[in-house]
DNA sequence: ATAGTGATTGTAACCGCTTACAATTTCGCA
DNA sequence: TGCGAAATTGTAAGCGGTTACAATCACTAT
């Protein structure tokens, strides 16, 4: 029952080949018939194949890497980049590839990495041609035409979250996080979008991300007169900073307002069962990588957006007359 | 000039012995003469050779990996921890050395790392238990006698940023963080023997390490008339939270008090040049992997302090009548 | 001296994959 | 139908280590 993984030669002889053919198929080497390619990608396939990533290492003599760019130099730290970081991690690391973090600025970079992955491109960033001009492969985090990309669905999410509100029958809203970033409009459109088709009320309250980012902001609005019922948070930390300011305002969550999150951080500073927009980041990492080869093969750029998904956690009640 | 990196070869050539013997020196094998064995690593010194981990890892047929296992399973999110980890890999990806997060329960590992670094563990861990029966090497981050370890100097980092409030002229302080876990009470107890030894008051105010947490614990306390005018934080985090309360409480900072804190996180959310007692996150990463070193090869168990550093923000300012 | 030991060291066969080069097959066209 | 060029495939030599096994060496007990 032990079986070992299979290597090249079972490959070459289970395809009746040599295994310099099996190579040059796994290379994508155009010297090959296309006879013999498909039959030799079958049994990769059937065997479940794949190259011993230190072999070609060794090989090669040198290791493939995998450059990640934030749009800041900071957010390194956010937990959101670290999820993220951690989801590509579960799958280069086996792989042999390393992970490279890029300053925002990638001018004079010594060795340029296998590819890069650009979180969070604004329109006409720098970033992204300087790697077009580079020629080095890239696949966005975020929604581009003309490049790979890949994006949680943010405005689908919010629409979702805002539903949830005003199902519960709540009809004063606040969006929390108003800012410049893609991100942060989609977002807030499809709360605006699903608010304004429910027939509620949402006034915006401008917020970063971070937790006491949260917390000052909702503290002051609620301090000078905003009410609310249903609150949307733009980020699960803004969404738990915003919790923490109500219990100090004395206003029970979810009690009187109910609040929802997103992102689905499975794991906050804050002890609390946030009702939240949870993303599947390991979903949307695997993809990343999936469009990472893609272009290194050449293939045509394409984007993909991921499903988000509504967490029911503990910070959602029924407006009276409302129903959950 | 394009000089390649040296090889085993490289190294048997010059130093007159074969590549296996060259190859049981690197890997501790005791059948060496000892004066073979000197003469292998004074040219492996020389050169400047380090065996490529790729084919190491073709050859043994695996690869290395050392686990990282936190006190509890979520300060995986906490900026000092990704930090330190990616300190770490620093060194170990090049080195084809796979780090995997350890849940704080090891047991029913399926696969053991080939060593694990035990943050912050309590006296009578249940890991070093499961590690030491397993024989697996094991470093901690934090001090512990018999056993291998490494730490920021807690008590002398607090020593450091308290001295620097008195000698400011401080005279009614305050120590932000009084908590259970071994960190906590070694920076409280430099603090309180500091502010002892000057002559200056000091009071505790209970905090996690968090933004959050110390925003609130400061504005709490404020608020309930508690009053100093230098703070002394457990994390740059909790000050950070500090600072923002003391602004929203229409405290100055440091006009009116001064606040430092501790880690030297280089990015904060929160913008702010905040004075701050820094540790070397680097060096202890890459002491850590020494010891891991020693402990694999079966070395005795030895600990090593890491110095911390003052860095001057623009949090403390003196007192009337202090000097800076 | 001399065979018998244990301690050292050298030799060479892998580990799994890539690729230059040689060998073979396939075709287009005279 | 025959020939050379082009297309395809096979062969084998590395890549940089590890390690089982054989070969030496230095001594000790006859």
């Amino acid at each position: 029952m032990k079986s070992t993984r299979p290597t090249i030669d079972d490959i070459a002889r289970e395809s009746g080949v040599s295994t310099g053919t099996v190579s040059r198929v796994l290379n994508g080497h155009s010297t090959v018939a296309s006879r013999t390619r498909e039959r030799v990608q079958d049994v990769i396939a059937r065997l479940g194949y794949a190259p011993d990533p230190a072999a070609r290492h060794l090989s090669w003599r040198t290791g493939q890497t995998l450059g990640i760019s934030f749009e800041r130099d900071d957010p390194v730290l956010h937990p959101y980049s670290v999820l993220f970081r951690r989801a590509l991690e579960a799958h280069t690391a086996p792989q042999g590839v390393q992970l490279m973090d890029l300053r925002a600025d990638l001018s004079r970079l010594t060795r340029l990495p296998s590819a890069v992955l650009v979180m969070h491109a604004m329109d006409g960033d720098p970033r992204l041609n300087f790697l077009r001009d580079r020629g080095v492969p890239a696949v966005l985090i975020g929604h581009q035409p003309d490049f790979f990309w890949v994006a949680p669905d943010d405005v689908g999410g919010a629409e979702l979250a805002t539903r949830h509100l005003t199902g519960a029958g709540h009809r004063q809203l606040a969006f929390l996080g108003q800012g410049p970033s893609q991100v942060a409009q989609d977002r807030e459109r499809g709360a605006l979008a699903a608010a304004l088709t429910a027939g509620a009320q949402i006034i915006s309250i401008a917020s970063d991300f971070t937790v006491l980012g949260g917390y000052r902001a909702v503290r002051r609005a609620w301090e000078s007169g905003v009410r609310f019922t249903g609150l949307f948070a733009q980020s699960d930390e803004s969404a738990a900073g915003a919790v923490a300011a109500l219990q100090d305002l004395g206003v029970n969550v979810p009690g009187q307002v109910s609040v929802v999150g997103f992102d689905g951080l499975p794991e906050l500073p804050i002890n609390l069962r946030l009702t939240t927009v949870a993303q599947d980041i390991p979903r949307i990492a695997s993809t990343a990588l999936t469009l990472v080869q893609e272009a290194i093969v050449g293939l045509p750029p394409r984007g993909e957006f991921i499903e988000v998904q509504l967490i029911r956690g503990a910070t959602v009640a029924p407006f009276p007359g409302g129903k959950i």
